[in-house]
DNA sequence: CTAGGTGCAAAATATTTGCACTGGT
DNA sequence: ACCAGTGCAAATATTTTGCACCTAG
């Protein structure tokens, strides 16, 4: 894989700040057209295909659309996403990892990966929240 | 919510055979244009919408476009995705169940449902597999 | 009768591809 | 120099919206 002024850049700004995101924030962060650094979307799109490929980012889909997480060979890490804030909480469950493991056993399904989002509210929400009302947008 | 022609045709469809469809493949199962009980493309997005809204499907996404559950308010369930023969198997686990909850709990993060993709290759990939080569797409 | 529902066409969003050109090695 | 990599524009795929017409209640 060569080493191209993009793929640096993105690294750069891949691994600076850790966190969820997508390829539109990945592009908000890196250099604007017609600047030094620019990296144009389908480079984008192609070289986090490649990260993906080699390891460096984890991919799935989130709301719609898809989400990169950063993490080479970290534990898999599971989500809540609360529904009135839209953030992403990020948590690390052995017991849950534990028991996917084990279920999966049990049908003789071999694990690559899991990806888990638990959608609900968050306890800053559910504090801040007393009267009011809202529809829950499930994940 | 109105009785019409369209959303009996979609009931009837989506609830004859369980099991996930996207859009695409329940469109598949209605008669077609300019047939006896066609429903149009927006009807389709807009209907499924408000069944997920009633409660009588459940959403999410899956290798890049939105997939439907049937099921009133049933367990949740969830998924094994084997990356070769992209097929979806459905699971249900007291256990995963039990510790999300129990990691919610100690976040105090209110629970509204989860959405569990475990991918990997599933039993029969796994034998019929020998020495063939093949990249994991993880969801 | 009349609001909610539908179909059509077109828009919006997200991602991918063909192709000629550029830059890394 | 060679070829992987890139940018541009356009294509694809999926889902949504504006609007005029239709129909269930």
């Amino acid at each position: 894989m060569r080493n191209t002024q993009q793929r640096r850049m993105m690294l750069d700004v891949v691994f600076s700040q850790a966190g969820i995101f997508d390829a539109d924030q990945l592009i908000e962060r890196l250099p604007g057209r017609s600047t030094p650094g620019y990296v144009s979307r389908p480079t984008v799109y192609r070289t986090l295909a490649e990260f993906v490929e080699a390891g460096l980012l984890q991919k799935f889909e989130l709301d719609g659309r898809s989400v990169y997480q950063p993490g080479i060979g970290s534990e898999p890490t599971d989500h809540f996403f609360c529904v009135e804030c839209r953030e992403l909480i990020e948590f690390v469950s052995p017991a849950i990892a534990d028991s996917v493991q084990q279920v999966a056993n049990d049908r003789g399904f071999q694990v690559a990966a899991h990806r888990l989002v638990v959608s609900g509210t968050c306890s800053n929400c559910r504090q801040r929240r007393r009267r009011t009302k809202r529809r829950v947008d499930l994940v």
